[in-house]
DNA sequence: TCCGATTTACAACCATCGTTGTACTAATTA
DNA sequence: TAATTAGTACAACGATGGTTGTAAATCGGA
């Protein structure tokens, strides 16, 4: 009886995708607001879903914040690793491929994953409140994949004389924080193309006179 | 009639620092909680006051996170300032100069001020949710003076031609960059004193090599 | 010692929120 | 079509927390 006109939810039938849309709800809600923030109704409304549902998925609050964060670091190392690949598999020119592959880093792919990256900035924020096995297995999914995958492909570059690493993984960390531009209080990122490519080249210079063989130098 | 034994404050007569002792307890739990998590009962707690006072010194919750990041950030610059001014300011062994500057950038002040470090992830956090003029004038009176100060001095060092600077922001924002060995994630950062040596070194030596003048390649 | 300003303890208000139980409805499967 | 499963609406509970008013108490200085 107190059935109403509300939510006439998704018009064609799709179901069993609401754990998908849970998740993604949940990190618009997780990266804009924060965890404490963010409560189960405005996941809920932003997933187009009940809140009841969310609790049948994933048991508390807790436990959806840390499928999000595990779900999020996935897609976003996946999508980096691809970048990885795609500009350091075959090498050219290496300070423009350098410079092509810290700009497709930085630019579309930072705006694909913003809210990623936001959450990024709640998990680091959050660290002391979340149990230690779920921060080590979010930086396993995550960064360190990445920096691993990062290293290996720098490794090759050395082989083949185009580098002088000592440290692959200090090396990977150089350049991925050399090329990256962003003042992570500025989510919106008001830094133009223009910006970007300056700043990208500038650290791929830096980067590479400080990892260039001798002879090259 | 209902006064009880409960909390003889402080024994020694000390008065009108209450508002010290609020910023201080306040950037305690702010810098542990971040500002949802964080009660104004805790931070009275934590600061020996009581709520009242919080209220009427700082107006509500958001002017006494606003004053204790001002606070903070002031204190973290200056230290980082005094340290930028005693190892930059007479250079003698450039590497081994930096490589101390950075040592003592990241070791002993560092965990002198671990509660500010903190405090910056929560700031980084919950930008979206702090008027733009306080983000504005948080990155001022800190971060951005550091930076400054810092490509002040390697201006002075690159006009002596023992480092060629195109931007000096950049150059300032490299150095800084390299010689932070922390993981964000990890506060407790159980990273020895070798391993940051190690690390500081490492990123000194890129950042040396990405900068020198060419003569010194 | 007395006055004004500051601080405190306390209570109360109102809002938000995590979580659970439950009965009803829609979707899937046999 | 019948039975099982998954999803929804709704109400309710308990807890926490920001904020304010107020009267007593404490402190600094004249």
């Amino acid at each position: 009886m107190t059935r109403s006109e509300t939510a006439r939810p998704r018009p064609y039938g799709g179901l069993a995708d609401k754990r998908r849309s849970i998740l993604t709800g949940a990190l618009t809600v997780f990266a804009r607001d924060g965890y404490s923030r963010a409560s189960i109704d405005a996941i809920a409304a932003q997933a187009g879903v009940s809140t009841r549902t969310i609790y049948n998925h994933f048991g508390d609050k807790a436990g959806l914040f840390q499928a999000v964060i595990q779900e999020s670091a996935s897609r976003a190392a996946e999508a980096q690793i691809a970048i990885i690949d795609r500009h350091l598999g075959k090498i050219v020119d290496l300070e423009a491929d350098l410079v092509e592959f810290g700009e497709a880093l930085t630019g579309p792919m930072s705006a694909e994953h913003a809210e990623h990256f936001s959450l990024v900035r709640q998990v680091n924020a959050e660290a002391g409140h979340i149990p230690q096995a779920a921060v080590d297995a979010w930086q396993e999914t995550g960064p360190l994949r990445v920096r691993r995958a990062l290293a290996a492909r720098l490794r090759e570059i050395a082989a083949r004389g185009l580098l002088r690493i000592d440290d692959a993984d200090i090396a990977a960390r150089h350049l991925m924080l050399l090329i990256s531009p962003a003042e992570p209080s500025y989510p919106g990122a008001p830094v133009s193309p223009e910006e970007i490519t300056r700043l990208v080249t500038a650290g791929v210079r830096a980067f590479l006179h400080g990892h260039l063989p001798r002879r090259d130098r």
